[in-house]
DNA sequence: AAATTTCTGATTTACGTACATCAGAAATCG
DNA sequence: CGATTTCTGATGTACGTAAATCAGAAATTT
């Protein structure tokens, strides 16, 4: 049988009362008595039923998902991930909540996140947008004993106590290896569609594509990126225009968001085009153009198992536990047309 | 406040006695009063507290994990998961224990199975074995009630209640699109190293990736199947000969273990062949091999995944209750050089 | 209608932990 | 040394559920 509270206090020499006092670090041990049993403790070995500490607490977990307004796929599915995690609050003692926030707007962001700190929460997940006031932001959480992790975009320098979210220079460089390798040697130009600049994630998928076309790729020239702010409708416009100027053009990737456009686009070039295409995320729509040849391959993160990750590693933090780093990883999806799920 | 057995007794207008015996199907209660306590747990939408249950019941999951001896280092890797898995016993109140059977031997398989049939288990994985015998013990143990799940490798028409495990078709399918993509046109021949025909995970790769091969990559002619038995020396010696043999082998797919005797038949054939490869299960060897060009890219199932996912399946079959679809799909993993873990 | 058999209710104990209260012991202070 | 102050022990209740017992009610059989 696994130790009890019971077992401790019999092998200290102490009452079960001073046993529950060191265990749940309340005052009123003399540090000789303390230190006689944690000395226990770890002789037997006793570990916490956080089960039955859960139950005689009553604990909830309070938690609060501080996501982007937008109606990008990719935007859409978080949110609805998240909402799907809220169906299963009761069996999981969660409760939470989802803030909404202006897209690429840090005051935004921080007047939401400051406004959590009075706020009896066990834990703060978001998708960061990285300027040094929400950095600030999510320090002061950090500072007020609030677990934070940042979702799909980190934070830089922050001390925020987890990333969930996928490794975005692995993933321009994985992009930039497909997008070689499957052009097989040809020569000719690449252009970058981007959602902005101004988020950490697609400035890294940037960084680590063309850092990687550089090295590896020469005959393949990067033309000026193409910020199209995630919205269907601008990616489209600019994407149709540079291949329409150049002709020159045999590779594409897109690293962020509203690929609907660039595919309207991709189709309407048609035949006078041979491109190959890399796209970020599966949606309805990457899915169906993968499918059909228009993109050759899809990077994707799974919002699925980041949610899910985010709220193993709220409910962790808040209990002063560990997790289990190899489940946590938010491993980079490589999709083509034959391993789609 | 979330409901409680109180509430339904309250509703239902009987006692606790009675609630308690529908909710754990004990006999000694009416037709008509059953379903008047049915109907009152749907009503207030009762969910059962499963971590106050389980204290109450004092409950444990004895589960046995039945993997194949053998000295491959995917192999190794998953008793490695397994064993880390033990180490969480105690917090997710699981006793596992490991069954070793010599590896492709129904027999000796089947009597592992047969086994555990009289003992008080919680739930069985096994690596399955393809062959009707396997099939017919595992349909035993769940004739018994036993929970089962199949890990790594399925059993045709079983009725296993879960499949841990990768889509090999796809997984075949994959390889063979990369492959393809990677020689970018070129012609010659390809070259396939299994380790055995007898298990259904092999098979289904060399299915899927032939059926590809030849639909999409017809410039491409597959060489006979070299069956390495899963051994490292037994591989080397083949696909050196192979190698020696025919000049025209520009690809390699290698949908087994025993890849550290490829790799050091690759190695040995160096410069006199320009080679694409592509090989299963991201070890030690391969990723080493992958990082220096030996090999292009690695497909993998995460061994530790698999383990925590069986665990998962095992424990809420075992309650009756149902998983989350998603988080169970074991997915592929693609790695090539730029998105190792 | 009486005698059974089958259901149901009331109550208690238990699981492992948290938390509160109060009395009494030990340490510290003046 | 007595008077405080600080610790410690003993005890009880609670969390939500499981499981057992036994008495009594209801249904069924004769």
């Amino acid at each position: 049988m696994r130790p009890t509270v019971f077992d401790i206090a019999a092998a200290a020499g102490v009452s079960l009362a001073t046993v529950d006092r060191v265990l749940n670090q309340r005052p009123g041990v003399r540090l000789v008595t303390r230190e006689k049993v944690e000395a226990a403790i770890r002789d037997i070995g006793y570990i916490r039923d956080v089960a039955a500490a859960n139950l005689a607490k009553g604990r909830v977990y309070p938690l609060v998902f501080v996501l982007p307004a937008g109606d990008n796929s990719f935007m859409h599915g978080l949110h609805a991930e998240v909402r799907q995690a809220m169906t299963r609050s009761a069996l999981e003692r969660t409760e939470i909540r989802i803030v909404e926030v202006p897209a690429f707007d840090p005051p935004a962001l921080v007047a939401a996140l400051d406004a959590l700190r009075d706020e009896d929460i066990a834990g703060v997940a978001l998708v960061a947008t990285d300027a040094p006031e929400v950095r600030a932001a999510v320090d002061r959480l950090v500072d007020a004993r609030i677990p934070v992790v940042t979702l799909v975009s980190d934070l830089t320098g922050s001390a925020r106590h987890h990333y969930a979210g996928v490794d975005n220079i692995a993933a321009g460089r994985t992009a930039a290896r497909l997008l070689g390798r499957f052009l097989g040697g040809r020569k000719g130009d690449i252009t970058v569609l981007a959602g902005s600049m101004l988020v950490r994630d697609h400035r890294e998928r940037l960084q680590g594509f063309a850092a990687l076309m550089a090295s590896e790729f020469p005959q393949l020239r990067l033309l000026p990126v193409l910020e199209g702010r995630d919205d269907p409708d601008i990616a489209n416009g600019l994407v149709s225009d540079a291949l329409s100027r150049d002709k020159d053009i045999i590779g594409v990737y897109s690293l962020g968001a509203g690929n609907r456009g660039l595919i309207r686009a991709l189709k309407a070039a048609g035949q006078g085009h041979d491109l190959t295409v890399v796209v970020h995320e599966l949606t309805e729509h990457t899915r169906a153009a993968l499918l059909d040849g228009t993109i050759d391959a899809v990077l994707n993160q799974d919002a699925g198992h980041e949610v899910r990750s985010a709220i193993r590693v709220l409910k962790a933090t808040a209990d002063g536990q560990g997790v289990i780093a190899a489940q946590e990883r938010i491993r980079l999806d490589i999709f083509l047309q034959d391993n789609l799920p």
